[in-house]
DNA sequence: CCCTGTCATACCCGGTAGGTATCACCGAGA
DNA sequence: TCTCGGTGATACCTACCGGGTATGACAGGG
């Protein structure tokens, strides 16, 4: 009557992603008619419109809208109630309890903390297994939430905590990473306008889940093709100080004045309740 | 293949609060042969075992334990998913998007509050309809995440904040509330101390989902229930400063110095993204 | 040793999810 | 204007599976 089944909800995502049956019937594996008689199906149940049918193509409308987005919180949280029982299961049956936590972190950043952090709770007394599960740019959220991840680092102001337990670990201030050759690298301190548009060096656009926002950088994935752009004099970064660990002999680094502080936490998700994650997370509190 | 269904998971949190097959298929409204059938499959797939068949009754295992706290998560999130494009789309149908909004509050509570907030928010230029909707004892937490609301008002440290956004709104100190011809109420101010054992007036013990706290207080579910016994010489309450509003002539308020203050503010749910809801949290932060 | 209460198995039936074939509609061109 | 390509909707069929009833297997308690 009121139940919303996950495959339901499945399937008008892909819909309302799409905006297009075929393409949407494409993605889930099946044909399109079924789709379009399981989409009108549910919106009779919820007794509520949410596709606009015009003449060439669909749109949504604003129950629709409210549908996407508390669908996605929906079926995220079911596909990580999935995942952490897998985990959790998986390590059950070895022999004894025996806890694995998976912990994201942003490939590359926080090298020191992190690794105090692991040495430091692995001397803990009944210290569970922890995998460290590298993630891209800012998709430690997501982790978290479909349940790839059951706690993770992240870094504020880059990281939103929204919907999140944390604890914060360390603040630290921002550096412009430069060709050592370059002139400005000679400054004691630069400002973000400073580096913002040196003519010769345009920042790098990294990518976010496959594009890149416009401008006239390179476009970048990846730390090591960076780091290797501004050895060759082509770009120039901005990196927490942290980032000092991994320069190469052909950088610079010359700290900001007025970047706004990077602050690391330890964040997880709010209702988690699992002794292994408050263990790690007093391990972390306390380095 | 991975894809846990929302009946699946109905169907597991149903036998894993009551660990009794029959028990927990009456309440489903079904037999129990399919009910076993189905929670076999769902540890098929899973690949994970969930309950132990012990002789004589069923018991979680680890994996269960650890489903039947996601699975908790995961159908709130989908109940909340349904009944909020249900309010979307109700709003949609009658003229125009009228966004309606659903506050919830302790009731009784933040009187003098909740009118101020009403009354600058209707003033606003495009506000949405408020829709006041009085919640139990610390059920507030449970009404966001389930949609029953969009957004609510609450009391550190009584409800708690984990998993949502919010807003400071005030903070009060604690009162107790005596019987008027009551030696304690001539006091100017009293302790935690001095008023949670008087011998003749024990605390009150509040309802919370349908149980009571042990002790030798009488059993309340209701602010009325209260502020007759406390009228009547049986009992003593204590409440935050706001709770003045409602006393009785035959009530004394005396100041607590030691209670811990009380905060209110205004929570939501964290992925929010209402233009509603944002105006009414900027007109509440102004307050 | 039977009786009772538990969960599992066996078997059947009906609803429905999904497939294929086709329709109805509209916009773009020739 | 007529046709054609592409859209979503409809019609109809099949097979799977969710749910029901009847019964089995097993363990404790009298």
């Amino acid at each position: 009557m009121d139940t919303l089944e996950t495959r339901e909800l499945r399937y008008f995502m892909a819909v309302a992603e799409e905006l297009h049956f075929g393409r949407a019937a494409e993605r889930l594996g099946m044909a399109q008619p079924p789709l379009s008689r399981a989409i009108q199906q549910l919106e009779r149940r919820l007794g509520v419109s949410l596709l606009e049918r015009n003449r060439r193509g669909v749109s949504l409308t604003g129950a629709g809208e409210m549908l996407l987005h508390e669908g996605r919180a929906a079926l995220d949280a079911t596909t990580a109630a999935a995942r952490r029982t897998r985990r959790a299961g998986g390590a059950d049956s070895p022999g004894g309890p025996r806890n694995r936590l998976v912990l994201a972190v942003k490939a590359g950043a926080s090298h020191e903390l992190l690794h105090k952090l692991l040495d430091a709770y692995a001397a803990e007394p009944d210290a569970a297994e922890i995998e460290v599960l590298p993630s891209g740019t800012c998709e430690q959220e997501g982790m978290l939430r479909d349940g790839r991840a059951d706690v993770a680092l992240m870094h504020a102001p880059f990281n939103s905590l929204a919907g999140f337990d944390s604890e914060e670990l360390m603040t630290e201030g921002q550096i412009a990473i430069l060709p050592a050759g370059h002139p400005l690298a000679a400054q004691r301190t630069l400002s973000l306008a400073d580096v913002s548009d040196i003519p010769d060096l345009p920042l790098a656009r990294w990518s976010r889940q496959g594009t890149y926002p416009p401008g006239p950088g390179p476009e970048i994935h990846d730390q090591t093709q960076l780091a290797q752009l501004i050895a060759l004099g082509r770009t120039v970064a901005v990196f927490p100080d942290s980032a000092r660990a991994w320069l190469w002999a052909e950088h610079t680094a010359v700290p900001l004045t007025d970047a706004p502080p990077v602050v690391t936490h330890i964040a997880w998700p709010a209702h988690s309740r699992s002794l292994a994650l408050a263990g790690l997370i007093r391990t972390a509190t306390r380095l």
